[in-house]
DNA sequence: AAAAAAGTGGGGATTTGTGGGGAGAAGTGG
DNA sequence: CCACTTCTCCCCACAAATCCCCACTTTTTT
């Protein structure tokens, strides 16, 4: 299963962002109800997975990892850290919360992301920088892609 | 049954601290009303236990020891020493003493942090402390999942 | 062109989170 | 056993965040 494209989309004074129909058919296509919401750990923007996937991740951690060995808690935190489960409302919005927002730079314009099984959420500016910053880097990704021959 | 994610909360001039929501409505679908708090046993801060994971714990503790072994006894008075049973009040709000606030360097400022099936407590500026000092641990992680495709 | 769905905005009840007063229990020292 | 401080817990109060409901615009479909 994946999402894919990209759209944008509007955040209201509340900070609530309609989240893209294409998005939502593919998760009630699922039966995923449940989401959770969470900063990136390398770029100013927000990840969005559908509770399954989230799980599958502390599945697969949690099968890697001695419960006693402290550097292992600290993995997991990491992978707590500034999440938090959400839900849509009645008309298909995510609220998100200002430490998020902020975090992001979100104010009024975002994009909506798909990454493979799960949705970023990025400021809209933020990401043409980004995006804008890493063309040559884009590049040399694709040059490393076709080495590898998994093109 | 895992808790999600992180939370800030305040802790007042007498001790008291809301139990995020998130957290509640977890334990009551499970009907925990008992909890036991404890220090942690590496880090600053303390960790919250529905009853029915602290004695799975201790379970898996007397399991594992010979109880005629005094070094045995020993970790087990340990493990218990720091811990004590807590119940929420009419508000949700838990009451936690001057000894382990000060353990844990608590001031005002708290985050409460989902690990699996118990909720760590920890000062703010603590928590941001050890995560930044772990930056590093954290993109080990990272490569740990890349590494297995599991990203 | 009409109808339906997608996307945006806002009012307002309700819940969440924070704070404080103060009664009663518990611990302390004489 | 009694005064006294300290701790614990109930109640009330209040600001802010969250969520439910309705309305309206824009785009897509029929």
């Amino acid at each position: 299963m994946a999402f894919i494209g990209d759209y944008p989309a509007k955040v209201d004074a509340k900070g609530r962002a309609y989240l893209p129909t294409a998005f939502r058919k593919s998760l009630d296509a699922l039966g995923e109800l449940k989401l959770v919401l969470r900063k990136d750990v390398f770029q100013k923007c927000l990840v969005l997975y559908p509770e399954s996937v989230w799980n599958e991740q502390l599945n697969a951690l949690r099968m890697q990892m001695n419960p006693w060995n402290s550097q292992h808690q600290m993995m997991l935190r990491q992978f707590e850290l500034d999440a938090e489960p959400i839900e849509l409302d009645a008309q298909g919005r995510l609220l998100i919360s200002k430490r998020k927002l902020q975090y992001a730079g979100i104010e009024n314009d975002v994009r909506f992301l798909a990454m493979i099984d799960r949705i970023e959420i990025w400021s809209k500016q933020a990401l043409e920088e980004v995006m804008s910053q890493s063309d040559d880097l884009g590049s040399k990704l694709e040059n490393l892609f076709g080495q590898n021959q998994m093109n």
